[in-house]
DNA sequence: TGGAGGAACATGTATATACATAATAATTCG
DNA sequence: CGAATTATTATGTATATACATGTTCCTCCA
């Protein structure tokens, strides 16, 4: 795990080195590791370059320090999962499948109660609301229910969608400087099953995103996916990939 | 988003300056910021600390860097969301339920075509096989399904996981490097309906983690939530939380 | 004109140094 | 003897400096 031997710089040698004793536990959870003075010396380079892997690994949480008493390798509380949740193209042609995407319904109308509870508006707006569907082969792959606030993206006002996506032609348009994720199960509804192509009460996964921009609230998504096709993955390692 | 104002040090107010540049499309992606002495002069710091500025924004993906050409807005491909998955003693008492744990089933035997596939095992080895119930006050909350591979925590034999469940055991006793997470909808087979006390076919969220140490693959845990009662929930930011 | 060679440039890494900060250890004094 | 004060210690931040590395651009010469 440690990389394959040949490490290109000082730091990064030092680096995967302690990362590797940590992860093997031959410096268990609350083991003090050396002073940064003392790494310094055993691996002949300045403190400043101790300190930078030192910052490193406490920034990626593989260690604690504390002032005085040293740095300490940190127990592991909670397991992190970094999700990428890519663009649902890109996600079917990793699949090696054909794409193609289309727009069943668009609505440009007032926020209502609900909208501003999904958007988490507390004044009305006006609102673009989305349903697409979105094809891997001859089969519905994902269901698309999208909510975009107009008054802090006024220029989706004058796109239809009904060739490409929202997502991707949003994200190129306005920066977001926060999102907010919750993945539940769900039984396919009347509605969403016949769109799907699934038998009603199937268990759906469901991705529901709220993003936002300086701005103000952008955009609110809902990504259905038939329960028994897909699956999110993480890869995950302590520390990032340094 | 960038802080309540008032910036500890130097090259923190930096960074929350460019990053909110940045998240408010200001300087929208593919812009050239100032080169890293001009970004000195303009805040009246060293380059070296304009560098640990820009170093922190390229790792955090909000920025590209190019040789020569200079440091650019980076186009954000993929929406990344970091889960962070807590034990399951710590899910239910943030809901401010009691918390229970139950053993329902415990197997000592060799690895089974099944089980070395769920662990990723090339060889044979004996393992545990342990089926368990977390409780939130009265009602079933959680059902974990777990593989713990014994030639890589021989110590695991002796434990009997009766009154604690194996997950913080595990995760004190032996250091992880690598976990692979896979989450989907399921809908309840009769026995999981049975156990969580819920309707046959109802969709369930189910996350299975896969852990390797240094020594080899650790265990392998499928947890199954009712699907009505349980998301994940990730909030992110471009660039950690810096 | 076109391509090889080299200068210029921006980033990347590393060092020595300095002072700030926070926590612990030691010491002093009532 | 115990509380307040001071000293020590390890980390945290910042600077000036130096050289390496990979690009780009320019120049010079065939």
């Amino acid at each position: 795990m440690t990389n394959g031997g040949k490490e290109a710089t000082l730091h990064h040698r030092i680096l995967s080195d302690i990362e590797g004793r940590i992860v093997s536990g031959e410096w268990p959870p609350g083991y003090r590791l050396p002073f940064e003075v003392d790494l310094a010396v055993q691996y002949g380079c300045s403190r400043m370059t101790a300190n930078k892997v030192l910052t490193h690994l406490a920034r990626a949480g593989l260690i604690e320090r504390r002032k005085k008493s040293g740095s300490f390798v940190a127990q592991p509380a909670t397991q992190a999962a970094v999700l990428e949740i890519h663009s649902i193209e890109a996600e079917v042609r990793s699949l090696k499948l054909p794409y193609s995407y289309r727009l069943e319904k668009r609505f440009l109308r007032e926020a209502s109660p609900i909208d501003r509870r999904h958007l988490e508006l507390s004044e009305t707006a006006p609102i673009l609301d989305l349903v697409c569907l979105h094809h891997a082969g001859e089969r519905p792959f994902c269901l698309e229910e999208r909510l975009i606030n107009l008054a802090t993206v006024p220029e989706a006002t004058g796109e239809d969608f009904s060739k490409s996506a929202p997502g991707t032609w949003l994200i190129s348009q306005i920066p977001w400087s926060t999102a907010e994720h919750r993945i539940y199960a769900l039984s396919a509804s009347a509605e969403v099953a016949k769109m799907l192509d699934i038998s009603r009460n199937a268990a759906c996964l469901v991705i529901e995103r709220r993003t936002w921009g300086s701005g103000g609230p952008v955009t609110f998504v809902r990504f259905t996916y038939p329960g028994d096709r897909h699956a999110l993955v993480a890869r995950f390692t302590p520390g990032g990939q340094s």
